[in-house]
Parts: C-alpha cells; sequence; structure tokens
DNA sequence: GTCTATACACTGATAGAC
DNA sequence: GTCTATCAGTGTATAGAC
C-alpha cells in the first residue's frame, strides 16, 4: 500500500478551503437567512479570519450563491431514482424515500433553498427557469405516460410533483415543529422510518398505484 | 342611514396606525427576512416617518413578534372548521380547503411563520409548546376517533398533519416557484380549484375516505 | 402624537504587513 | 496565501422641536 500523496497542491488546497467554508456558509445561512448571517459568524465557524472569506469569494452573494447551487445539483443528482424505475410505485416510492433521506441528513440546505425560493429566488431565477423547468417537464412526461398506460389514476403531474416537494422538505424545513411537538427530541430512527412509510402509504394509495 | 361616526378617539386613532404597521411589517418580513427587512422599508411601505414605528413598537424585534402572533391567531382559527365536521371526509377536506385559501389569500403571512420556524422559531417558541401542542393533541385525538369508528384507514395522525400543513402552506411559501414553473404567471382561479381538488383527491383517497 | 436630525453600533469589504 | 487593522456605509434606536 503506497501512503497517500501528502496532495497538498495548490489547487487541492484551495478546494479545502473552499468546502469549508460553503460547509460553515450553508449552515449559518440556514439558521439565521440571508441577511441575518454575517461573514464574521461564517469565519468563525469555520475557523479563519474574515478576510480570508473575501479572499476565497468576493463578496458575500458569491457566497451565498454557491451555498444555494450546490444545494440544487445535489438534488438533481437525487432525483435519477425517478428515472430509472419502469413504474410509479417504485419510482414515486424510491424518490419519496430519497428525499425524506436528505430532508434528514441535510436539512441546512433545504432550509435555505426554501428561504431563497420564499425570497422569489433573488440569486437563482435562473435555475428555476431553464434547469428546474426542465426536469419538471421530464418528470411530468413520466408520469403522463404512467398514467396513459393505466399504471396509476389520472392525477395533475405538476400537482402532485408539488406534493412530493412539500412533505418531503416538510421534515427539514418544518424540522424544529416537528421537534417540539415530538416533546423536544429530534424524530428517531423508527420514527423516520414511520414517517418515510407514512407519506409513501397515503401518496401512492391516494394515486391509485397500491391498495 | 346614520353618517359613520367620525371615531376618532384615539384608541381607535392608535388602532389604525398600529394595523398599517402590522400589514407593512409583515409584507417586508416575508419578502426580506427579519434581517433584510429594515424599519426603513417598512416604514415607507406603511407611509409614515420611520420614528413613528418605534413610537407604536418599541423595537424591531416587538414589532415582528406581534406579526407572527397575529398569524399564529389567524390559523388557529381557520382551523374550526375541522372540529365541527362529523367526519373526516368533510372535515379534512373542509381543512384542506380553508388552509389552501389561507394560502393563496395571505401568503406573507405563511411565508413569515415559514421563516420564523426555521430559525429554531426564536421569538415564539412559547406557542409552539403550549397552543400549538395542545392543538395537535385535540386534533390527533379526533383522527383516533374516526380510525376507532373505522371511518378512516388507520395513519398516524401528527405525520398525516403534518402532510396537511406541508402540501396546503407550500402553495404559499413556493409560490414563486410554482409560478416560475407556470410560465411566469399566478395560478388563475381555475388553477387554484385544480390544485384544491388534486390536494383533497389524493389525502382523502389516501387514508380511505373516498374510493 | 408626529416628525427631523443624529448618536451609536455593526457589517461588508479592503489595504497592506508578513 | 494568510492575517490584522481599518474604512465607508448602513441600521436601529433616540433626543428633542413642533
Amino acid at each position: 500500500m503506497a501512503a497517500q500523496p501528502r496532495s497538498n497542491s495548490k489547487k487541492e488546497r484551495r478546494q479545502e478551503s473552499e468546502k469549508l467554508i460553503l460547509s460553515a456558509a450553508e449552515k449559518v445561512f440556514s439558521e439565521a437567512g440571508f441577511g441575518g448571517a454575517t461573514m464574521q459568524l461564517i469565519a468563525d465557524m469555520a475557523g479563519l479570519p474574515k478576510a480570508n472569506l473575501h479572499y476565497y469569494f468576493p463578496t458575500k452573494e458569491a457566497l451565498y450563491r454557491q451555498v444555494v447551487e450546490n444545494i440544487f445539483q445535489f438534488w438533481l443528482q437525487a432525483a435519477d431514482v425517478f428515472d430509472q424505475a419502469d413504474g410509479p410505485a417504485e419510482g414515486i416510492g424510491a424518490y419519496i424515500d430519497a428525499k425524506m433521506e436528505i430532508s434528514r441528513r441535510h436539512p441546512a440546505g433545504s432550509k435555505v433553498w426554501a428561504t431563497e425560493v420564499m425570497h422569489r429566488a433573488p440569486v437563482i431565477q435562473d435555475y428555476l427557469e431553464t434547469t428546474l423547468m426542465e426536469w419538471t417537464e421530464g418528470r411530468a412526461a413520466i408520469i403522463n405516460r404512467w398514467i396513459a398506460e393505466g399504471r396509476m389514476d389520472p392525477v395533475d403531474p405538476d400537482h402532485l410533483l408539488y406534493m412530493l416537494w412539500a412533505t418531503t422538505q416538510h421534515y427539514a424545513d418544518f424540522g424544529h415543529q416537528i421537534e417540539t411537538l415530538n416533546g423536544g427530541k429530534p424524530l428517531d430512527d423508527a420514527q423516520w422510518e414511520a414517517a418515510k412509510a407514512s407519506v409513501k402509504r397515503i401518496i401512492l394509495k391516494g394515486i391509485g398505484v397500491v391498495e
């Protein structure tokens, strides 16, 4: 086994610092919003002087934009399960599972996205109009094909997609409310499984793919 | 017909000004978040000098808190339809209708609430722990009674409530995203009816109260 | 009660030593 | 590349005239 190369090339060190900053930024933006977040808070969380942030990202907005773009790309990848399935029960079921898992593992990213959209998408409007629109149309086409094949009820594909996004992201965006109603404790493993099962059960039965 | 009394008592003038400020504040907070909102922006939207805001509300946080409390009270009232119904089809259906109507007519309030919860409810945590928890437990009891009576599938009441909140509030909180995917135009009357029908259809069928 | 002017704190961004 | 010191701009809040 050869020792891991030290790999401290300038490019790799740069990527490490950027990743550190982006991770801290996602957390701070999600907890305080764009306006409430300060470069000082992000720097403290990343363990770096404030000026370093401006070395890697020229402005607060540029840093924020990168955070949001990363979240969006991450979500797009997770949607692959939808396309690879050969039927609605498997495809939509797996999509719910994947989105619920993201809500559990990456709640901060979900919150940043929600806040960005609620504020009328000041920095990622172009993504909504291009990439997201194309993705949505493609998935709606798949749903319509399943409907035409008689494999699920004739529901409006757009509203079904909104429901999938709403229900799954709710567990991240409103996680604090859910935690409070759960007696102040985060959902445990069994409760997360119950949540997934509940969402899948109601939606899949609601669109006529399970009894 | 007697002329409307001028009714410019001090108390009434005060209430008018407060209402004007609160309305402007709700809009600005929803569009910019607490940190992004400025007292100057709220004052401009209310058509008042900035100092007047501090006369009626001592601090920005006090103003914000009043906005959030009003939204919460408004939502509680709208939930009466749930209690007055004598079955799940009527009760849950009417609750969905009511919440969808609120999302359509008062999207700003919904966004302020969502942001507040996402930031771990810094100013209304006490409401979550008392009023909301009691309300949720009461509604869960009703759902469990319906289940025991065999009038709907045995679903987890909490997760059903989360789904109701998520799906309906999504049309307010993510209204901008929906509008963008709708070709840049807000949903028209027919589309709102389709949204309501779609949500009701999938959920009510999903919990076994309609075929 | 209402408004103008201003005090005081904080933030994003940068200059410049190392 | 990294960090300290600092600037310029903006925000909340208030003092005080009317």
